[in-house]
DNA sequence: CGATGAATAT
DNA sequence: TATATTCATC
């Protein structure tokens, strides 16, 4: 008798994942999907306890799935802490499709970028980048590339982007400039700062608020400009664009 | 030339 | 969304 037994080696089933998310309904929505896929699924809500998760066990876990945008530590930073700590694949989620971010969320390590909604077919698929991180270590085979990308067809006209970091990349350009140096340089800044948010941008909190408020009724709400306003606070580092800005809002 | 406010970008 | 930056005008 040929009892056929589904697949006993099949890998991904049983997939360690780490889910995490701000939103609850979000997160529920993810765990469910992850789940039809068999794989074995742990949930947060919070980054900061999903760090603690991962390095209180190092090794219970094959692959991290996190939003981009959370309250108490961003996805950038636990991605770029899970990269450095242990050596999981993250995959970034985040409900817009901007170019920038993708672009950031993939140059700081992260194996892939899915948009919001998730489809289940993108989670079908994910399992690929543990068992490439795994196999690429190990030994340094250089045989045939495995580079294929298997399209599911579902018909929808809406496509998502989808990278991979494979070895190292490197990109340097080297212009020659004339006398103009007008040269900005991109700089990383790792930072224990609650985002990723390494530029001084003026906050204006309450405090700062009120003496906005204050400035303008002294000077008289149809008299007051920007440069008065700005004077009558007499606050460092705000400038007069600062204010103006403010004052648009 | 610089201040200003509106529009636009991040 | 909040704040920054750019732009046209005064």
């Amino acid at each position: 008798m040929a009892v056929e037994k589904t697949n006993g080696d099949q890998f991904p089933t049983g997939m360690r994942v780490l889910a995490v998310d701000d939103d609850p309904t979000s997160l529920l929505v993810l765990e469910t999907l992850l789940r039809r896929c068999e794989y074995h699924v742990t949930t947060t809500s919070q980054a900061v306890m999903a760090l603690k998760m991962l390095r209180d066990n190092k090794n219970k876990f094959d692959l991290v799935i996190c939003d981009v945008h959370m309250p108490d530590i961003g996805g950038f930073k636990l991605l770029e802490l899970v990269g450095l700590e242990m050596d999981l694949p993250v995959i970034l989620l985040s409900g817009n499709g901007d170019p920038k971010l993708v672009m950031k969320g993939i140059t700081h390590g992260a194996c892939d970028y899915l948009l919001k909604p998730v489809r289940i077919e993108e989670l079908k698929n994910i399992w690929q980048h543990v068992v490439r991180r795994k196999k690429i270590c190990p030994k340094d085979r250089n045989n045939s590339d495995n580079q294929d990308k298997p399209h599911h067809g579902g018909g929808e006209g809406a496509g998502t982007g989808n990278s991979d970091q494979n070895g190292k990349l490197n990109k340097r350009r080297k212009d020659q400039n004339e006398d103009e140096d007008e040269e900005r340089d991109e700089n990383e800044n790792e930072n224990e700062d609650q985002s990723s948010q390494k530029k001084p941008r003026v906050v204006w909190s309450v405090d700062l608020h009120q003496k906005f408020v204050a400035a303008v009724n002294h000077l008289g709400i149809d008299k007051a400009g920007p440069k008065e306003i700005l004077d009558l606070m007499n606050v460092e580092k705000l400038t007069r664009e600062n204010v103006a800005s403010h004052l648009q809002a």
